[in-house]
DNA sequence: TCTAACCTGACACTCGGTGTCAGACGCGAT
DNA sequence: ATCGCGTCTGACACCGAGTGTCAGGTTAGA
């Protein structure tokens, strides 16, 4: 997935990136992030200020490099069992494809999703990201349908739903520690779609 | 609503920040967003850059600063027929205020959005008022119900599932030149929510 | 081996944003 | 009227993010 890097370029640079946000995330998590600045990123890593603002682009990117994938996971993810299933139920499954791959280590990812949640810059990029992936999504979904499927805002805002119910769940989950299931969690946020829309009645007290 | 400024004072510096932004709003819609700094805003207004920057804390703000009450619009107007409505309906009539609330001068309002649309800063800045919002938001949707309601998540969702399709129907809108009709089109998104969540049969061919 | 592409560090620069400071201004009390 | 108080303003210094350039070293590939 996501172009594997051929070249031996490719190879050294993917590597030099992991190590650089390795040793910042760290930074990160023991200063706090908007007290980190390049010059000490680039100095705990051992290279110069340009070599490290040529690896990220952004102070954010040091961090959220990693969910760059996620948008095409769950745009292959919406091709699986394409049929006899809702716009709801192939959505749920291609965000059950997203949590899998970005839960590798339970651990970083609390730890990561912690240190986005605290920080607001990362919180606006990250949904900056979110937003570059719908368009996407949106096509992946509307690609694979009868056609004869209602006008395209309803799949933007289905799309742009299921992406809000990621980031919930995620929050739920790591606000757990990482305890809670995902999969139970993301069902029980998908039920504010299909549930019976609460309180068209009184309480029965 | 929100505080009416009692104060000569607040209505002196309402009032010159009403100014301040009616300048450079002028000056972003004339040469762009990122090209306008603030030497040149400052400079156009007749004040210093530090003045300048006391009005508004950041670029983005100077844009955005008229959508700050429309999270307590949405909330506030939570309130109205809360009887015999269910989630959907009510979070719908709230945005219903929210885009009134929006729309005094059409064409003000298509420019704004417009400049929003094509500058990934004020994006991410506007989205982020809106994660500010939503707490407010499903407070008010949960503090009016009947307690036996499934879990707080849910809540959660629909709410932001809500704001999504503000800024989606609002994108569309501007698109179309205002020409459009908000309620039209709010009907439209929420349909993604209550129509028979298409495909769940193959095309009839 | 040779060449061309690339990587690196150093430097200069712009701009957003924060903080400080002294002076000007408005306003209420005496 | 004027005195004192808080506020607003402009000037300035400062920091950090991000961009661009350039010379020299390194590596890949013919």
């Amino acid at each position: 997935m996501s172009a594997a890097p051929v070249g031996t370029r490719e190879i050294s640079r993917h590597a030099v990136r992991a190590e650089l946000a390795r040793v910042a995330f760290n930074r990160f998590c023991l200063t706090g992030f908007n007290q980190v600045t390049f010059a000490d990123l680039s100095e705990a890593a051992g290279v110069s200020r340009s070599t490290f603002l040529r690896y990220f682009g952004t102070k954010e990117d040091v961090v959220l490099f990693v969910f760059d994938p996620v948008g095409d996971v769950i745009a292959d993810a919406l091709d699986a069992g394409r049929a006899n299933q809702d716009d709801w139920d192939r959505l749920r499954n291609a965000l059950e494809s997203a949590v899998t791959f970005l839960v590798r280590d339970v651990q970083e990812l609390v730890t990561i999703l912690g240190l986005i949640d605290e920080t607001p810059a990362l919180c606006a990029r990250l949904r900056e990201k979110q937003a570059e992936w719908r368009p996407g999504i949106v096509a992946r979904l509307q690609e694979t349908a009868s056609s004869a499927d209602g006008p395209a805002v309803i799949a933007n805002v289905r799309v742009a739903a299921a992406l809000e119910c990621l980031w919930i769940v995620l929050g739920q989950w790591s606000a757990s520690g990482g305890q809670e299931d995902l999969g139970t969690l993301l069902d029980a946020a998908f039920a504010a779609f299909s549930s019976p829309a609460c309180r068209q009645s009184d309480a029965p007290s």
